[in-house]
RNA sequence: GGGCUUGUGGUCUAGCUGGUCAUGACGCCGCCCUUACACGGCGGAGAUCUCCGGUUCGAAUCCGGACAGGCCCA
């Protein structure tokens, strides 16, 4: 269509990118409902907005888009939704920095308020880097967890649950971050190294070690190993806690270490993992002696109210003032922290609202899906097998899903809501009915809120067309792309959840992608200061090459170092496809799109070697392994296109002959097709090169199908490239340009070759091909041994059959014998055994020979 | 402490269903400004494929162990 001419010769990565993104449209990328197209709906993750689209999310992001656009080249109705995954501390915490206030000092919906605020500007930020990005999202299927629509299908999800008896209200060990006042889940502890002191006390005449002196209060029992020859006429007693004075037995468990301090611990409610399966096998007592806040209780007396850091040092400087502190050793451990704001996580004993978890069932539906990778389903496995407490689900929080549910201030009666009332707050709206068992009109309103996981462990259902009951009409949905970090929770509540609301898996498939990290190898954090941002490198590179270093930077599933010289690289690819294109653009007719049969060996050849790469690269695709496909792409653009192809026909173009029509042809269907190829990975390039050559949008176009078989074209066409290639090699050992004239040559093949003169053309050789053979003396070298023969055949015998043909006459190597003799034995040589490595020598002749397999070549001096 | 994963020229990386000569990129060296491209072309140097042991005629590739790194977690 455009005269080359007209293209510019510089592609401004810029320019054009920006231009491509102002004319597509959003509909374009629309899931249509009423479509008869297969349909492949993508659970996306919604990313929890943070005001910052991060490289993770960007390699994230661009698996999914290489997958959507591929499908929707494939003829599949293709649903690419966008979410956002609201809720939760992190905001919160933001809010209260930034208004320097904590969520007691204001209104609970004026806290909430500012939380959709902050929110819904951050959400605004990251969709102006993901349209930058170039993502083909479909942002008529975007749901934003905090609004009212989405949240009523949650506490919808809460209600089945509930009256299901999947879930549960009870008092129970729970993790309990005292600084944001709130259960949180096992998935949202960390776990930080600490140095801390080992103390020995006695313990009523028994030797004890704790760590956490401060919980002698809540000292429920006095616990050793039961083959502890030196506690053997202990079990059974009672002991008297020191300090405190009251009376707790001791038992016997094979859990206890002896190793460990004294081999004798004492088990208090709580403070470990430890002590909570102690009080629950052995039915011990509870004592409460830290609050919610962190502080001691009554039953600490006379440490109330004091924090437990300060209780620890005054309980130190008591058990010293009355001798019974012995001596005190450092000792690393691990320490459970709340993944917020790391402060070390309590365990507390509290009403908590809980999910049941069916590891069994779970794993069941796990089964079913496919895993790419496959050892990412390891994870899950090793996770739901580790599961030991149900999920809990309720938090102390207010920027939250509402626990929709009220008691009677009379009987305590729970009261829920109607389904078509939803979505509700308890704590601002009233049930619409007196109690139904006793006719009350008071009711306290749940205060407490759901753990974010309730929300976006349903976005499979919510994408599939769920309204709160019932299965949802596109469900299951096709594929999950996610990070391997959030397996154990994303991953694991959503086939809880499906599982447990409409039954069966979520999905056909999981594409678990890695992490990705800094330059020197290391997360990404600011205390390393290795954090780039995809705004730094489209700003430099555009988005087509961050999107190249997405797909080719590592395969998919592995983590992936970011590292700028793959985007250079990425780059540089683009400029030379620009150029491949510029070159190719020039020499296509105008007009109308050309007919002309290919009918020159070269031209052939070039399209078998498209039709390699469109099979390489489809069955990549089809595997989400990007990396093959990019590689696949960039390797016959370049070399086998640019470097070979355009090399060896550009000549044969410039003549204009009439064999001319048939590289036009050939380049026009190559160009084309690569186009399509390239669409997916890098949708601008692609847009603007295929938009020049025909005018429409590449990205409404058919994924290629393009085949073509053709043996002689492919064989005699690799023999024309390899002798063209060594050519240029002898010009360059020469010292000669590589356009410098080379003279008379021949080419000796074992079949005939009709080049079109394309060898000669792009060497400036008057070239002959023939199949006679040369007037040479033939010189026998050495031999080239075929292992994948010899190797099956001969065995063991393989080395000494090895070392007895070398050491045959030459022309014996060339008419091999029946049989070699390998330490007296006479063996078959088995066909295709080995091939003699020959030289050719001409005497008194003034001409250069080259050998190339069954090749020869000789150069006649062109002076 | 556990699970998963990785260890290939200066750097990053492919190969890892075993078969003589190990892929590519960046960097380095040399030649070439050949009318698509010097963000290019051609050529070159550079790797005992972490180490030890095993299986095998043959191992970067399979097995065992060691060491080191990473991620996720207890």
């Amino acid at each position: 269509m455009s005269p080359s001419h007209q293209l510019p010769k510089n592609y401004d990565i810029e320019e054009v990118e920006r231009r491509w993104q102002s004319a597509w449209r959003d509909e374009d990328n629309y899931f249509d409902p009423n479509s008869q197209k297969p349909r492949f709906i993508i659970d996306t993750p919604p990313p929890y907005p943070t005001g910052n689209f991060h490289i993770g999310n960007a390699l994230n992001w661009c698996y999914i888009d290489f997958i959507a656009r591929y499908k929707r080249m494939r003829g599949y109705n293709v649903m690419f939704p966008q979410g956002w995954d609201c809720h939760g501390l992190p905001t919160e915490v933001k809010v209260e920095e930034t208004y320097g206030i904590t969520k007691n000092d204001v209104p609970r919906e004026k806290f909430r308020e500012m939380c959709r605020d902050l929110t819904l500007s951050n959400i605004e930020k990251m969709r102006t880097t993901m349209r930058r990005l170039g993502f083909s999202t479909d942002w008529s299927h975007e749901y934003i967890t905090m609004l009212p629509e989405y949240y009523r299908k949650t506490q919808a999800s809460f209600l089945q649950m509930l009256k299901a008896g999947d879930i549960y209200q009870s008092e129970h060990p729970v993790n309990f971050c005292t600084r944001c006042e709130t259960a949180i889940a096992f998935a949202e502890v960390n776990y930080a190294p600490r140095t801390t002191k080992l103390n020995y006390f006695d313990f009523d005449g028994v030797e004890i070690a704790t760590t956490r002196p401060e919980l002698l209060a809540a000292c429920v029992a006095v616990a050793v190993h039961p083959e502890d020859e030196r506690y053997r006429d202990l079990a059974g007693k009672r002991l008297k806690v020191p300090i405190f004075g009251h009376q707790v037995p001791v038992i016997e468990d094979v859990v206890v270490d002896p190793e460990f301090g004294s081999g004798a611990v004492m088990i208090c409610t709580f403070g470990d993992k430890t002590d909570v399966y102690w009080w629950k096998q052995h039915g011990l007592d509870l004592r409460k002696a830290i609050d919610r806040q962190g502080v001691m209780t009554a039953t600490a007396a006379p440490y109330e109210g004091m924090t437990s850091e300060d209780c620890r040092e005054a309980i130190l400087h008591d058990m010293q003032e009355a001798g019974i502190l012995k001596r005190q050793e450092e000792l690393e451990q691990r320490v459970g922290t709340c993944w917020r704001c790391k402060t070390p996580i309590e365990i507390l004993s509290e009403r908590q609202w809980f999910v049941k978890v069916h590891q069994d069932q779970i794993l069941d539906q796990a089964k079913k899906i496919s895993w790419t990778p496959e050892h990412m389903f390891a994870r899950m496995e090793n996770w739901a097998n580790s599961m030991e407490w149900d999920w809990c689900i309720s938090r102390q929080r207010i920027f939250a899903t509402p626990i929709p549910v009220w008691f009677c201030s009379t009987c305590g009666e729970m009261v829920l809501p109607a389904e078509e009332d939803l979505p509700i707050d308890p704590t601002v709206d009233k049930p619409k009915t007196p109690c139904p068992k006793c006719g009350g009109s008071e009711f306290n309103g749940e205060k407490d809120v759901l753990d974010t996981w309730m929300d976006s462990s349903i976005s499979v259902l919510h994408v599939t067309g769920w309204d709160g009951t019932g299965k949802p009409p596109l469900f299951p949905a096709q594929i999950r792309p996610q990070g391997h970090d959030i397996i154990r929770t994303w991953a694991f509540y959503t086939i809880l959840r499906a599982n447990a609301l409409v039954g069966g898996h979520p999905w056909d498939e999981i594409l678990v992608n890695g992490m990705v990290l800094g330059e020197d190898g290391f997360k990404m954090s600011k205390s390393r200061n290795n954090i780039i941002s995809p705004e730094e490198i489209v700003g430099q590179y555009g988005a087509d090459a961050l999107r190249q270093w997405g797909a080719g930077g590592a395969a998919t599933g592995s983590d992936i170092m970011f590292n700028w010289n793959d985007v250079v690289a990425a780059s540089r690819f683009q400029t030379k496809l620009w150029n491949i294109f510029r070159f190719v653009m020039g020499h296509l007719d105008s007009g109308t799109e050309n007919p002309a049969p290919v009918t020159e060996l070269t031209d052939r050849w070039l399209l078998v070697r498209l039709s390699d790469t469109v099979a390489e690269v489809t069955a990549a695709m089809e595997g989400y392994q990007f990396d093959r496909a990019l590689r696949a792409i960039r390797e016959f653009a370049w070399n086998t296109l640019a470097d070979d192809y355009i090399e060896i026909a550009k000549g044969r173009l410039y003549a204009e002959d009439e064999s001319s029509a048939s590289a036009c042809s050939a380049l026009r269907t190559t160009v084309d097709v690569l186009c399509r190829l390239l669409a997916p990975i890098i949708p601008h390039f692609a847009e603007e090169s295929y938009h020049n050559l025909t005018g429409r949008s590449v990205h409404k176009e058919a994924w290629p199908d393009f085949a073509y078989a053709d043996d002689e074209a492919r064989r005699h066409g690799d023999l024309l490239v390899k002798t063209v290639a060594e050519l240029r090699r002898y010009k360059h050992d020469k010292g000669m340009a590589l356009n410098a004239p080379l003279g008379h040559v021949m080419i000796y093949a074992p079949e005939p070759v009709d080049d079109a003169g394309d060898a000669g053309r792009a060497l400036a050789a008057d070239a002959r091909w023939s199949t006679g053979t040369p007037r040479l003396e033939e010189v026998t070298t050495g031999v080239n041994f075929n292992m994948a023969v010899i190797g099956p055949a001969l065995r063991k015998q393989a080395r000494g059959f090895m070392q007895a043909v070398e050491a045959l006459p030459p022309d014996l190597l060339k008419n091999p014998p029946a049989t070699v003799t390998v330490d007296g034995e006479d063996i078959p040589v088995p066909p295709d055994s080995f091939t003699p490595k020959v030289a050719y020598q001409v005497a008194g002749e003034e001409v250069d020979v080259l050998t190339l397999g069954d090749v020869i070549v000789t150069i006649g001096h062109s002076s």
